[in-house]
DNA sequence: GGCGCGAATAGT
DNA sequence: CTATTCGCGCCT
């Protein structure tokens, strides 16, 4: 049978294969080490947390010019061949043992500049990551048709185009004297809060593009990182007003490999000094970098979603640091952790006068939950209040209205409809939720589904759920306001501008479209639902959603009106308050204080450990921590998982996240089978 | 992670 | 004594 064959042949095969001379083990050099620095230091892709650190190689004499620091390079590594950049040439090894040879230049790019290097190694340290992880973020796949189609000259320029003279700074008494600070060559640091702006020229993508112009007419170049595709959009078009075409280039990571490849190499070889693109940019390889901007720090997409998870506000603090660039933080909101900075000094505040903020913000009124709700049919029927209703109705005779509704499954708790209190399932106490939108009810704990709810408050049977979907309200609406055409914009389907004419636009917090001229009336519904969220962020993310919307309003100056609502009204909330005040500022440093006494991030420093619970133990216990590392758990972790939270002082963050990644390594080497996850900085930790 | 090496083990 | 397996440590 053909088996027997195929076993025969094998046997041959290796007869022959064993009397042929041996391959001798390790491949020497035919070839002569360079004369000048013959030994090259590499970081090796090993992809293994206890070889990330540098390996020495050898020269050959035909590499000599090509293989410079910055160069991807491959290498032999425990007998394959790997990816490495070279981090430097040097005359001698430290290494005592034999050195390979380098096998390869895969590019004569020096793509890895020290200033990002730089950049990473902190990044890494900062998070207990490998400096391998960090890397794999900040250089971008290497795409060789686009290096070879690229000019390796920057073109000549053009003239820079005036600088317009109603500058978008003029709201901000210390903005002028950051952007010439910056102009000056020097590297203040600021957290500036934004007011909104109808008017594209006085916009903070405006503004940001104006920063970037200050610092360019000093001859240094920005980056500009914003939480998403459509941010980008729109500070390109700024950037181009502002710097005319050819400085600038946008990077994202939707661009598709070869125009990502393409507008980054234009960053490294000097033909653009300015980038503007989302978190990924924040390592952009810019040339005597003069300012590091991000705007909307609350965003989550700031923070990256591969280990080590880095936030962009560290990388770009880090390289601000490192290179002695400016730092400017914008948003219409200030996060707490932007609040710590400030309140250490390390960011002055840029802030606007109260009579500005009157003038530029819009009206904000607040509908309490429930109240008046009968009282109109119109109203009733698309679960609003009534004055939200009325104050919509007027608006539509003037422009566009804004609906911002909670996130559809975001918050899929559910209530009691009759007296509000948390449903819980009869066999386990856990919360009830709807696991998809559209499912049965069923308990967060133990999973079991609800048959006959009944509240054990009231004794009510009807489950409300806290969130009304986006698709349902805008048909709701719809029929509220009959004649007035409905747009939505949601995930996956994001519109970004609407004109000026009446219309109502149902949009998810992040996607709201902008507005030509600015809404009329912007409503903010289910101001409940996103105050109730069960972790730590739920107050300043409710404020950085609702300033964010608002913001897309008119002035109060133009009869610009907000409406919250379904917020608690029997009491006063603080960031209900801010919002109605416009005070942002004051919310954050509330905020902060809180978190300081309760000892709460980002007060302190905080990593979790999730594993399976026996190499749980095992990892805590081989964790070397210093002395104020305090351990909290285990509690459950999604399946079959454990998680610790670890908590230190600020002062002992680097000491834990040394510890951890040490941990990481030794776990790495003795190959653990299961993995223990490390992160520092975790996200959603409960309230 | 993969590979080579040496110790341990089973087969002769 | 040799063939095979297994576990450990190293990788420049």
């Amino acid at each position: 049978m053909g088996e027997t064959e195929a076993e025969e042949q094998t046997e041959q095969l290796e007869l022959i294969r064993s009397r042929l001379p041996r391959r001798p083990r390790r491949v020497a050099s035919l070839e002569a080490a360079a004369e000048v620095d013959p030994v090259a230091s590499v970081q090796v892709d090993t992809g293994l947390a206890h070889l990330d650190r540098p390996f020495e190689y050898t020269v050959p004499e035909s590499l000599a010019e090509t293989a410079q620091p910055g160069v991807r390079v491959k290498v032999r590594f425990a007998g394959q061949d790997l990816d490495g950049f070279v981090l430097e040439r040097k005359p001698g090894a430290e290494h005592e043992g034999r050195l390979a040879p380098v096998r390869r230049v895969v590019s004569p790019e020096p793509v890895l500049v020290p200033s990002v290097l730089a950049a990473a190694r902190a990044t890494a340290q900062r998070y207990a990551g490998t400096l391998g992880d960090v890397l794999r973020l900040a250089i971008p796949p290497r795409h060789a048709a686009a290096e070879k189609a690229l000019a390796l000259e920057p073109p000549g320029r053009p003239d820079l185009p005036p600088v317009p003279s109603p500058s978008a700074w003029d709201r901000y008494p210390a903005g002028r004297h950051f952007l010439a600070h910056v102009s000056g060559g020097g590297a203040p640091a600021a957290s500036w809060l934004a007011l909104p702006s109808s008017d594209p020229a006085g916009d903070w993508p405006a503004a940001l593009a104006e920063a970037a112009r200050a610092t360019l007419d000093g001859g240094r170049g920005s980056v500009i990182v914003v939480p998403d595709h459509r941010d980008v959009t729109r500070v390109d078009a700024a950037l181009t007003a502002a710097l005319g075409t050819g400085r600038h280039v946008r990077l994202t990571a939707d661009q598709g490999p070869q125009a990502r490849y393409t507008a980054w190499l234009k960053v490294l070889r000097g033909h653009a000094q300015v980038v503007v693109g989302t978190r990924a940019a924040g390592f952009a390889p810019v040339r005597d970098l003069g300012l590091l901007a991000w705007w909307d720090d609350g965003d989550d997409l700031h923070e990256e979603p591969r280990a080590p998870y880095p936030h962009v506000r560290e990388v770009l603090a880090a390289r601000a640091r490192l290179e002695g660039a400016a730092l400017l933080s914008g948003g219409f909101a200030r996060t707490t952790p932007v609040r710590a900075w400030v309140e250490s000094g390390e960011l002055k505040p840029i802030e606007a006068a109260h009579a500005t903020v009157r003038v530029s913000a819009p009206r904000v009124l607040v509908a309490g939950e429930g109240t008046e709700l009968e009282r109109d049919p119109a109203a009733a029927s698309a679960h609003l209040p009534s004055l939200a209703w009325r104050t919509a109705k007027q608006a539509l005779d003037h422009g566009p209205v804004l609906v911002q509704v909670p996130r559809r499954g975001y918050l899929p708790s559910l209530s009691c409809q009759t007296c509000r209190a948390p449903a819980r399932c009869t066999h386990c106490n856990g919360p009830l939720a709807l696991p998809a939108p559209g499912a049965a009810p069923a308990c967060r704990w133990c999973g079991r589904g609800v048959s006959g709810f009944e509240c054990s408050r009231c004794g009510g049977h009807q489950l409300r759920s806290s969130v009304v979907g986006a698709r349902r309200t805008a048909e709701e609406l719809g029929r509220a306001f009959p004649g007035v055409p409905v747009h939505t914009s949601g995930s996956g389907d994001v519109l970004d501008r609407v004109a000026a004419t009446p219309s109502l636009v149902i949009a998810t917090p992040g996607a709201e479209p902008v507005a030509d001229g600015g809404y009329a009336a912007v409503l903010l519904l289910d101001a409940w639902a996103s105050l109730d969220r069960p972790v730590l962020t739920a107050g300043e993310e409710s404020v950085r959603r609702w300033l964010g919307a608002a913001a897309l309003g008119r002035g109060a100056a133009a009869r610009g009106v907000v409406v919250l609502c379904g917020a608690p009204t029997h009491t006063t909330i603080p960031a209900v308050e801010s919002l109605v005040r416009w005070d942002p500022a004051w919310f954050a440093e509330r905020e902060l204080d809180e978190r300081r006494d309760l000892r709460l991030p980002p007060t302190v420093r905080m990593a979790a450990l999730t594993a399976p619970r026996r190499p749980l133990e095992e990892a805590l216990a081989s964790l070397e921590l210093p002395e104020d590392v305090e351990t909290l758990g285990p509690l459950p972790a999604g399946e079959a998982a454990m998680r610790y939270l670890l908590r230190a002082p600020l002062e002992q963050g680097p000491a834990l996240c040394a510890g951890l990644a040490a941990l990481r390594g030794m776990r790495s080497a003795h190959k653990e089978a299961v993995t223990v996850t490390v992160r520092v900085d975790p996200p959603d930790i409960g309230s």
